[in-house]
DNA sequence: TCCTGTTTGTAGTGGAAACTACAGACAGAT
DNA sequence: ATCTGTCTGTAGTTTCCACTACAAACAGGA
């Protein structure tokens, strides 16, 4: 089936990276091995590795492949119009209840750690991943001026991401709690 | 000066649990080994395993050590009344710069992504962490009912837990624009 | 003295990981 | 027909890890 696409290919770029990007979201980044992807794509690691000559090679396949599809899953939740952080927190949330929110931000989680325990890759990684997101909320934050923005930005991105580890912690109610306490500030 | 303490016995308990944390401080959980510990001491990785068996002996060791030490920490930071989730905010924040804690929550973040990625001790000690962390600001936060104390705890540690990782993945300045955005909410 | 608990040494097992080496087969383009 | 890029197989290296086996030396207590 996937053979059709390319004449005398059996595999396209495009399905290697769906293939590492399945297998990320299944079983984790510690777990996105050559081998696992191998065993995803039904061969041997060889194969992974000619596509992904390195380790690095496959994480940056995965993320990037992942955080684009959040993107899309954000943007689809907020236009392009701008709204008070508080709003923004209260569109944003439910879209991250979604099961696939839910496992990419596992994914993002995991990064975080990984980044902490100082491996060489993943702080980079970790630290584009959080700046794209702060440029992105800073478009949609409505405030006077540039710097301000940035700042709500970041605020909002602070509570987003409190809000999804307490989530992995304690599970989804102790989140809901927490969002819920967000709002009573308010009352 | 170690070897005093008990007569025909080099090594104390105490001794090796402050070997164990200095390692998990410096070089962080993944490189949290029998080899690494042993080579702390000076000594060889039958030795560790002689006071801690299994892995995970090692491993809640040193959790347990180091969150004590925080809770020292944050309990000379606010005594025992009870105040507003943003003043609990306010008065953590500092306390949460110093070197010291800023190593043990590196520590924390490594421990969730290791919880992510599924690994078998490590969700129980995260979620045990943050639930020791939410009943003890539940006993600070100055609301009336019991369940809206513990909704205002979990509510103060997502914003609390968003900083520090935006800390560790934007650096200190871009914690403290979010902090001050929790702050311009109510002006 | 014997026994028990502590310390050290030497060595090794079994597993997983990221690669690497070498080579053979096959397809399409020139 | 040759060449180049794709695919596969088999096998290995190197590094690190948790953990085990066996045994010897030593101390203090009974």
């Amino acid at each position: 089936m996937t053979t059709v696409k390319n004449v005398g290919h059996k595999y396209s770029q495009e399905d290697m990276v769906v293939a590492v990007a399945n297998v990320a979201l299944r079983d984790g980044v510690a777990k996105l091995t050559f081998r696992n992807v191998a065993e995803e794509l039904g061969t041997s690691d060889r194969m992974v590795v000619y596509y992904f000559p390195t380790k690095d090679d496959l994480v940056s396949a995965a993320v990037t492949a992942l955080s684009s599809r959040m993107q899309s899953l954000l943007g689809q939740a907020f236009g392009h119009d701008r709204r008070s952080p508080d709003e923004l927190i209260e569109r944003a949330w439910p879209v991250l209840k979604k099961k696939n929110a839910d496992r990419i931000f596992r994914l993002f989680l995991e990064l975080v750690g990984l980044s902490a325990s100082g491996l060489d890759p993943y702080d980079r990684i970790t630290r584009s991943i959080l700046d794209d997101w702060a440029d992105w909320l800073a478009e949609r934050v409505d405030a006077p001026t540039r710097s301000e923005r940035r700042r709500l930005a970041l605020g909002v991105i602070a509570r987003i991401d409190g809000l999804l580890l307490l989530r992995h912690g304690l599970g989804p109610e102790a989140a809901d709690e927490a969002a819920r306490a967000f709002r009573a500030k308010r009352g």
